[in-house]
This record gives structure tokens, C-alpha cells and sequence, in this order.
RNA sequence: UGACCCGUGGUGUAAUUGGCAACACAUCUGAUUUUGGUUCAGAAGAGUCCAGGUUCGAGCCCUGGCGGGUCAA
């Protein structure tokens, strides 16, 4: 008897590869589109966003001969992603809402909601591969980064678990984009030349202020130039774990007053664009934000000193290993190759262990450390955990 | 009050011996990107504080205002 597999059907061309491929392994597969944002409220391209998808990945399902159900998690969604995007903007952190949304939804809610289809597995069209092996006699499953270099998306999905991953299969993990395209071309899935998606997943592509001040208000404040050469740089030999992972605490006296700003939680490290002040010789980069005094402060020039952190700290209880065997003891110390934003370089880090937290140190200087943000840290392809910035 | 300097796109600057204004930043759009981080490409945007004058022709020269600054007392 075939396995069953419920598949995550967008109307895009991955996961319609996805069920396709699936399809044609012997799977007995159902397709499941979910609709999880109805709001248009700040979303460009107002051109209804999901209508449009619902009825291409009913056409892809028609096509490939698997029953087709629609399942509705908006309420779930908005309560698990978006509330907590936008309590964390408030905070002055940057939340990665897609990571959130893979965690609690797609993972999760969605799980939940197609069990009534008693799948053996749920698959999405994710670039990233999973793989098993065995450890003292447990089945241990890895979640692998996927073969195409450009489209890889393990860390979106790095606070996934081992319940999570034991059911999920990713079935294009192995290929790359050109090759979906051409694998969807072949089957005349209707999906095959629809664009990639971009944006929050499922809200879609927003102008932020605009959404955010649904919920937030705007709120005028001062923006402080940083001098790039300021005393605050040379404070000695950081080398206590304490000192690098620290972020300066700017004060209004450390700088110059360049301009305003509508509100600091609309900001993050490393943004550039909306700061709206001119006459700069280089541009200036946002290097921190006080969302309660509500200043921003920048520095000028990709190389300012400011942008740049040795280190982070991820708090206890936001360590999250995929590798739950792995896990690293009180006093450990281990290097591991770490990324702290989707599509950036994997560098090399050490991690130590102690009572509070993990310490991730690097061994060059990174940019742009954003509170908020997820650190994943990988060996060999595989990504071990994540958690956090704090 | 006396002397000197300055006044150019949103901002900061540039423009050889006078020949219809350049660059950077900001802005906008597009590309890239399942996080408005970043990056990349393109576009728009001033007729040069005002009023006269010299000149074929002035942002650049002259005169007078207005505005800002520096030094002096």
C-alpha cells in the first residue's frame, strides 16, 4: 500500500514540483493549499494575492490527478506570526516572521489541520534536503541545506524539531531552480513560469511602515551620527566573552544630530534606506536603535566600526537544537560555521556554553547583528540548531 | 559700526583664463531576496539669493540690496 503524503500546495512552481515528483515516486498524494492572510492593508501589488494562487495550484493539482482541499489558517496565522512580528517591532527587535511561520504553521497548525488525512508525511516544496541516520540505536533525522546554492532555504526552517522533521519530506531539495522550472515546463504544471514569491510568506510583499502602523504608531524622533572614529571604538582588549557580545549603549552626547525619524522601532541594524537624511558624503547605516528614548544612531560607510559585532548571545531558553542529540552541555565549547540572516555566507564561529546562554564568537567581525534575528550554526552542510539573537 | 568671506537640485559640495551646471548622499522605480538588512541598475530633481549692469555669452566680472558667517572693538 502506498505511503500517503499531504503536500503544502502554493500555486508556485516549487511546490508544484514538489507534488509532481512525489506523484511520480509512487506516493498516494494530496494537495492542501492554505490560506492564511485575507488583509491587504499595506500590501502592494494589490492585485488579490492568494485568489490568484489558489486557482493555480488547483490547476496544478487537477493536472497532476490528486485531490484538492483548501484549509483555512488565517486565525492561527495572525496569532502566531504576525502579533508576534509586530511585538517585536515594538521592542526595537527585528523578527524573522518566516521562520516563525514554518515553526508555528506550516510545521505546526498545518500538520494539525491535514491529520484528518491520516498522511504518513507532509511535504513542502522547501530547497533543502532531509536525511537520516542513526544514533546509539535512535533514528536521528538531519535537516540538510539544499543543492542549489542560490535558492537554499534550511534556516528558514531552523527552529524545526524532530517531531517535525521525522514526518516531512522535501522532495526538490536535490535540485536546482532551472531544473524545477524545466521539470514543471515538461509537465505543463501552470505554475511554470509564475514568479517567485517574495515578502513576509503569505502577507506578501508590503511596504513596512505602511503595515506596521496598523498597530504601531509613528512617533517622531532624532537620528545621531556616530563618528566613525569615536573613543567609543577603542575601548581596550575586549576578550572577555561578556565584552563582544555587549552592543554599545549610544548616548545623545557620543554623536551629532543629523535629522528626524518617525519612529525607531521601524528600524534596523544595517538599513540604509528611510533614514532620509542626505549630504553625506557616504551613506549611512543605521547602528543601533533606542526604542524606549526612541534615537536612532548611525554611522557613515559600509566599513563603520559601528555596524560591526564580534559576537551574540542567544538566551537559555531560546536555544533550540534540530540535532536535540547534539545538544551542547553547560561549560562546552564547539565551532561550528554559523549564519545570522537568510542568503548570508556561513562564518566561522566558536560557540560556548554557559549557565545563561549560548556565546557565539566569530572569527571575523560580523555586520548587521540584529536583535531578533535567528543564528543558525552548521557543520558540513547540516544545520545543527538555532536560536534568537538576543 | 569697520574689514573680510560666503549664498548653486531635498542636503553637502564641484564647475579650467567668463561659454547655458558636475559629483555624493537623500528620494523614486526596477532587478535580486519567502524577513524593507544588504547589494545592483535606472530615473527624476536646480538654471545657480534678489535687482540691475558689463559682455555675442556670467554661477563665475561690476553695483546695490537681502541672508549667513569670520575677524576687529
Amino acid at each position: 500500500m502506498a505511503k500517503r503524503v499531504v503536500v503544502g500546495l502554493s500555486g508556485g512552481v516549487d511546490s508544484s514540483v514538489a507534488a509532481y515528483l512525489l506523484k511520480k515516486q509512487g506516493y498516494d498524494v494530496t494537495a492542501v493549499f492554505m490560506i492564511n492572510w485575507h488583509d491587504k492593508t499595506g500590501v502592494l501589488d494589490a492585485d488579490c494575492p492568494w485568489d490568484e494562487d489558489v486557482l493555480f495550484a488547483e490547476m496544478v493539482a487537477k493536472k497532476l490527478g490528486i485531490p484538492f482541499h483548501v484549509e483555512d489558517l488565517s486565525v492561527p496565522y495572525k496569532k502566531r506570526v504576525i502579533d508576534y512580528m509586530f511585538s517585536e517591532y515594538e521592542r526595537g527587535r527585528t523578527p524573522n516572521p518566516d521562520v516563525l511561520c514554518n515553526r508555528e504553521i506550516k510545521f505546526d497548525e498545518f500538520f494539525k489541520a491535514t491529520e484528518k488525512f491520516q498522511p504518513d508525511f507532509v511535504a513542502t516544496g522547501h530547497y533543502c534536503k532531509k536525511e537520516e541516520t542513526e544514533v546509539q540505536g535512535n533514528r536521528v533525522y538531519r535537516l540538510m541545506a539544499g543543492d542549489d546554492p542560490n535558492k537554499e532555504q534550511s534556516y528558514f526552517l531552523c527552529q524545526l524539531s524532530q517531531e517535525q522533521l521525522s514526518k516531512t519530506l522535501f522532495p526538490i531539495g536535490h535540485l536546482r531552480k532551472e531544473e524545477v522550472r524545466k521539470i514543471a515546463r515538461e509537465q505543463k504544471l501552470a505554475s511554470a513560469d509564475k514568479k517567485d514569491s517574495q515578502g513576509i510568506c503569505f502577507v506578501g510583499k508590503v511596504h513596512l511602515p505602511d503595515f506596521l502602523q496598523q498597530k504601531l504608531e509613528p512617533r517622531e524622533g532624532n537620528i545621531f551620527e556616530i563618528p566613525a572614529n569615536s573613543p567609543l571604538y577603542n575601548n581596550g582588549q575586549p576578550d572577555s566573552l561578556e565584552a563582544q557580545i555587549t552592543p554599545i549603549k549610544y548616548k545623545i552626547s557620543d554623536g551629532e544630530f543629523v535629522g528626524k525619524h518617525q519612529g525607531a522601532h521601524f528600524f534596523t541594524i544595517g538599513q540604509r534606506k528611510g533614514l532620509q537624511v542626505g549630504g553625506k558624503k557616504e551613506p549611512l547605516f543605521v547602528i543601533s536603535t533606542d526604542v524606549e528614548k526612541n534615537r536612532i544612531f548611525v554611522g557613515q560607510g559600509q566599513t563603520h566600526p559601528g555596524l560591526y559585532r564580534k559576537g551574540l548571545h542567544i538566551h537559555r531558553d531560546e536555544i533550540h537544537w534540530v540535532r536535540s542529540d547534539l545538544t551542547m552541555q553547560t561549560g562546552e565549547i564547539r565551532n561550528y560555521m554559523v549564519r545570522i540572516r537568510y542568503r548570508q555566507a556561513l562564518e566561522k564561529a566558536t560557540l560556548y556554553m554557559k549557565d545563561g546562554g549560548m556565546y557565539i564568537i566569530f572569527d571575523e567581525p560580523q555586520r548587521g547583528v540584529a536583535a531578533g534575528q535567528f543564528a543558525a550554526w552548521y557543520e558540513g552542510g547540516e544545520l545543527l540548531g538555532s536560536g534568537v539573537i538576543g
